[in-house]
DNA sequence: GCGAATATGACACACCGGTGACCGCGCCCC
DNA sequence: GGGGCGCGGTCACCGGTGTGTCATATTCGC
């Protein structure tokens, strides 16, 4: 699942993972950092779409953090919101000055944090991903979450609609099991890499009907690949 | 944006020419009273778009001058937002059920207080009379507050009749149920995700006798979508 | 033709969503 | 002021679907 990826910076490690959980459940890609050091390495690494970042941080405060991002080329699109605890807010005044997009208070509801990621990524603009792929005569629209082959809808599974998602995103271009359960199933998910066998005949099986399952590629002692050609 | 009015009623001079410097900052048209009486008095006056109304105030209190502008004629349309301080939230359920569009704890970001206000704004824009959505054989009112299917009339509750018309809105489009609760409860109430269900199935019985309920789909593992397909 | 790699069918189980019932809260009407 | 009513939210239960694993068949490369 190709989300935006969120980058999660909190020196409690019970925080950090209660927000991964929640993300990730909602198909952003989280990684974690517990001081800013580390947070720069990510943030140099992955180059995030989102920074959650916690007020009181050992060493820098988040506040310093900020204004120092602030003044990096590329920290000044980066989005950021602050993770407060109660009775900090007056200091919120200075973040939101310094450039914070927005906070939230500790403890916050799931829901709540997803709905301020979610504003402040469409305020970022060009929120809304890619909306259509379409392949060979195969289409994938993401927003209605359908699958069509010319005017016939193609009936999938989830896991095989993130399977073909991922293919149509990255064609031409052969991926092991274990690449493909990385970056279908998730890092954190633990299966058997037999499973994708099981779920590329499925998505075959969805496919024949509409003369496109020949798309779907063995290559034999390396994994699969989606390609338009034969 | 041809500047809308917004009426702030607020006894501290100080919330009032915060939130006047930033909305004015965003092409708003501001108006301020310190109580009630002077805001009868711009009501009437330049008849506001929207009231940002303190929970507080001398004399009557917020609630109280909410739900007496709703028995009037011109305050029934009118959107109030509510402004409270952080432990009253409990009481906001009561402001919401007299009328409110929404509330906002002190203390807020301008940016928050700006996107409610748009949010609220749009609700109430998209609401003027004789505004039709029509998606399948279906037709909703949001002048009348009515919906019908062919020459029948659709029985909905309040809810599904926000439910319907987010769907209608926005055809085509699979939802979580955590953007639904964000979008048709609002982003400062917190129910159980499954809550959604509830209500799809209330929507749904609705509209089966109309050979309509189709229009409702599941999308397993996502959520839902309205369409006119099947 | 042989071994290894992959395809396929079957199956058990977890999980997700549908559904009916219940409860509590305002509100309105006696 | 009491009782009924409508509405919204939660819960528990159930049935279906999807998923992962395994055993077995088949194919491929050498």
């Amino acid at each position: 699942m190709t989300g935006k990826t969120v980058l999660v910076v909190d020196d409690e490690q019970a925080v950090r993972q209660m927000v991964a959980f929640n993300l990730e459940r909602e198909g952003y890609q989280v990684r974690q950092a517990a001081d800013t050091v580390a947070a720069r390495g990510e943030i140099a690494d992955v180059r995030p779409d989102l920074l959650l970042l916690d007020w009181m941080l050992p060493g820098m405060s988040g506040l310093e953090f900020a204004r120092a991002l602030r003044r990096e080329s590329y920290g000044q699109d980066l989005p950021i919101i602050m993770l407060t605890a109660r009775g900090e807010e007056e200091d919120m005044v200075r973040g939101l000055n310094v450039g914070a997009d927005d906070y939230v208070t500790k403890p916050f509801s799931p829901r709540e944090l997803i709905a301020r990621i979610e504003a402040v990524l469409r305020r970022a603009g060009a929120s809304a991903p890619g909306d259509v792929l379409e392949l060979g005569g195969l289409r994938l629209d993401l927003g209605s979450h359908r699958v069509s082959a010319g005017e016939q809808t193609v009936e999938v599974g989830p896991t095989e609609f993130r399977l073909l998602h991922f293919f149509m995103a990255h064609p031409e271009r052969v991926y092991s099991r274990s690449q493909l359960l990385d970056r279908v199933w998730g890092p954190s998910v633990y299966v058997e890499e037999r499973t994708v066998d099981v779920h590329i005949r499925r998505l075959r099986k969805a496919l024949e009907r509409h003369e496109a399952a020949q798309m779907v590629q063995t290559v034999r002692g390396s994994g699969y690949r989606f390609s338009a050609r034969p």
